[in-house]
DNA sequence: GTAAAAATGGATCAGCAACTCCAGAAAGGA
DNA sequence: TCCTTTCTGGAGTTGCTGATCCATTTTTAC
């Protein structure tokens, strides 16, 4: 459950529907333009609404924009949580590999990780956004580390690998992948960054095979 | 040398000093408050200087921003360039990696990468910033593969191994750990990062040992 | 020493974007 | 049905910020 749900506490069905395709706008448009060069205006438009509309949802800009976090986090995290759970093998993370560098490809490089991009713009500048960034983060890292877990489950990889901080580098070789990857327009940086995390887990899993 | 420095090819000894400073408060100012939330008058009054000062040494405030990314790139890669040469054993990016964690501890997590924040905030909206952007990048990935060709050389790595794509990696750890250590307010994921990108340098090293 | 070029100060403009207001239409609840 | 609440429309306002102008001082070049 969302903080802004408790904020708007009625919303008739045409109300919420006007209010997601507002937060939908604003969210494509701030993954193109950036927080700071979407106007309003730009989301008013988009949307197809009436200026007081924004503001009959939402407090301010800010608000606007945390709901824009909250909605990345269930686009970007929630809508894979359950590949992520499924990644339990090193074959399945190749496949996974595989699948976000083709989907880079398909965006010509660009734009990076939408909700990467929000924590950069925002997060000396935001409290609230640092924070629901943050948390998006962390549901990302622990659905990788489900899957790790389950790599131990299965025998892959041995009990004594600390999957904690596995995750954590694998998120942050995502991340820094595709920071590279938008800024080169280059696949390149990407593969390079996922690959040698990838290899360093079938490492891991070849290093003490299972004993049974 | 820059680009900057073709544009304004008469400076004086005082003009040139002038021109640093707006260049320094400028980009001190868009670390922390971002790009667009630093507004020339910021930058005026912590230049000291008047109003049209900033207009006569940059065109607007595109120009100022190319500025700040050649500086910044100067002063983040540029000084560390000959410590990266020295990375030319396991034993020393670690001691590298207690830098950098040292320093974001002193940064109280702060700000991440200043090159990374700006090609995260202008990477869709500026091209020629992009550009800058990733001639950094590709100036500090440089720097790290020099190091990797030193442990070749110096039979710590196998000459089998793929540096550059070792190197992007390094890089990608990085700045996907200074990201999340960022939002997250600790150095945990950064550690977290480097490590396991260390880690895997050191299975690289022992792995094929140096045959001589 | 003098003229040209560069540097400086500060007032001011103009446009934009966040935000407000109020009136009216639609929907919900009894 | 009728009354309350929610939703919608769009004009309007205010403050900020990038950018301009011109007069004045300082530096450079010969």
């Amino acid at each position: 459950m969302t903080l802004t749900s408790k904020l708007t506490p009625k919303l008739t069905p045409k109300g919420a529907a006007t209010r997601s395709r507002i937060v939908e706008a604003a969210a494509d448009l701030m993954f193109v333009r950036g927080v700071a060069g979407t106007t309003l205006e730009h989301v008013r438009d988009e949307a197809g609404v009436s200026s007081s509309q924004v503001y009959h949802y939402f407090a301010d800009k800010d608000a606007l924009v945390r709901a824009v976090i909250d909605y990345q986090n269930d686009a970007v995290v929630g809508a894979q949580e359950d590949v992520f759970a499924r990644l339990d093998s090193v074959a399945a993370l190749r496949a996974w590999r595989d699948e976000v560098i083709a989907h880079q490809d398909r965006m010509n490089c660009m734009g990076g990780c939408p909700i990467g991009a929000l924590g950069s713009q925002l997060g000396e500048l935001d409290y609230d956004a640092r924070r629901g960034v943050a948390q998006g983060f962390h549901r990302w890292q622990a659905a990788i580390l489900h899957g790790f877990r389950s790599m131990q489950e299965n025998g892959t990889l041995p009990a004594t690998v600390d999957t904690e901080s596995l995750a954590t580098a694998m998120l942050a070789s995502l991340q820094g992948g595709l920071l590279l990857c938008q800024l080169h327009r280059s696949t390149d940086p990407l593969r390079a960054a996922m690959d040698t995390m990838i290899d360093h887990v079938a490492y891991l899993a070849v290093s003490s095979p299972p004993t049974r």
